[in-house]
DNA sequence: CTTGGATTGTGATGCGCGTCACAGGGTCGA
DNA sequence: TCGACCCTGTGACGCGCATCACAATCCAAG
């Protein structure tokens, strides 16, 4: 079945085949039909937003496909982007739960489906099912996890070419085509968008880059970035 | 009772007068029961370490008395302060649920009573215990939010001393005597354990406050910090 | 009271990078 | 095919702050 922006949409999450493999969808027969009467599919074109930062929270995202752009927002325009989100992560977890504000900006970069369940239902659901609860603390911890990288990254990084090094090889160790000496990173991102990732301006990271060109570190292959030297970019990224 | 470091031990979590205040502690009597049959009551002089990043988990801390240092630390010496931790929180929890090593090192910084679970006994008793799996999740949202306020805080300042204005104001708000227009906040920390919160070097944090002096921002009374102009301090601290 | 160690206060210096400005390319729609 | 728009590349300039190097305090312990 095909929907509004092109995704072969996933009917029902019983007979999800992607199930298996994502931390949180996996569960148990009886809280699988619970969770599949609360929730609602739903597609989203590309640049859609999911929820802002420091809304009441409406409820929960399952993103099923698609991938979701977290950032922070400065009210001088500035932005952050914290991660790309990745299929089989809950998004407005933490906020749903504890009732506080959003604490951050979830926004579409792909057409996406997701599965929304409203405040009230999920947590009704949550308390009549304690294996999700215990897939939710999971969940949390990998996204806790996660933030405290970026912590340590922007704060005890000395330069933002360090910055960026850490980057690329976290990059390659989750995406990369290929576990070889001379990774391949498949990158839709803009220098713009890099900069937010690691807190820079975008004239940086283009200088940046261009330096590591000149290195022979990295080398551009079309929108696929190739890792020549990763010894080379792991001694850029090292203390921190 | 007195324990080896002058503290007023709490023998045992079905007596804590102080639980209805902590989120965590706050369990139903079945659940109590079984935690306190799990856990150990420890003291902790000023200055114990009670996990260090990068170990493999051993289990979870719930802080009953006493402050601890959440930091994380580069290679090169360098450290960050993520934050300090008031009693009713759990350390170590991420890790403890996950199984990948502590993301951060815990030092106390006072004389400490801790409540210890060894992992697997933990993870047995939130999957026989689902209210106390629901208040792990409440508590892992927590600490993704405070996780999050850093981020914001150190990828979207445009300088040190907005971080510092935002660092004495959050203060304010939490630790502070009254709620008048003039907070004063009890301050136990040096120039250099403020800098490493915020991610600066300590001649700075010297400068920024003798700036704040001189505009007559904020005023030391001895071991007290006095706000002496908010406002001020909101417009320095603005944007992000 | 004295001494030694930690903490705070200040000047000088230099580099990283944010910012502004503008010049190519690449793409898409009219 | 042309213009509008977004992305990339590069130079010039200047501020912020890390770093080094000491001086001035403060405090606890002998």
């Amino acid at each position: 079945m095909l929907s509004p922006y092109g995704l072969h949409i996933i009917e029902s999450c019983l007979t999800c085949k992607l199930r298996a493999d994502r931390t949180f969808c996996d569960l148990s027969t009886a809280a699988l039909q619970a969770f599949e009467g609360i929730k609602h599919a739903i597609s989203y074109p590309e640049g859609a937003v999911l929820f802002i930062e420091g809304q009441t929270p409406r409820g929960i995202f399952v993103l099923c496909q698609g991938q979701v752009k977290l950032s922070f927002c400065a009210r001088d325009g500035k932005t952050l982007i914290l991660k790309i989100v990745e299929p089989g992560e809950v998004l407005g977890l933490s906020a749903t739960l504890s009732g506080k504000p959003y604490e951050l900006t979830a926004e579409t970069i792909d057409p996406c489906q997701v599965s929304f369940v409203k405040r009230e239902n999920f947590l009704r659901f949550l308390k009549e099912n304690p294996d999700a609860c215990f897939k939710v603390a999971e969940q949390l911890s990998n996204k806790y996890d996660n933030a405290c990288h970026e912590v340590r990254s922007l704060g005890l990084s000395h330069s933002a070419g360090q910055k960026l090094a850490k980057l690329l090889l976290e990059w390659s160790s989750r995406h990369a085509e290929s576990k070889k000496v001379e990774p391949r990173v498949r990158l839709a991102l803009t220098h713009d968008e890099i900069a937010q990732m690691i807190g820079t301006s975008r004239e940086t990271v283009t200088r940046l880059f261009a330096n590591l060109k000149k290195r022979q570190i990295v080398q551009w292959d079309g929108s696929t970035l190739l890792i020549r030297n990763k010894a080379a970019l792991k001694a850029l990224a090292s203390n921190g």
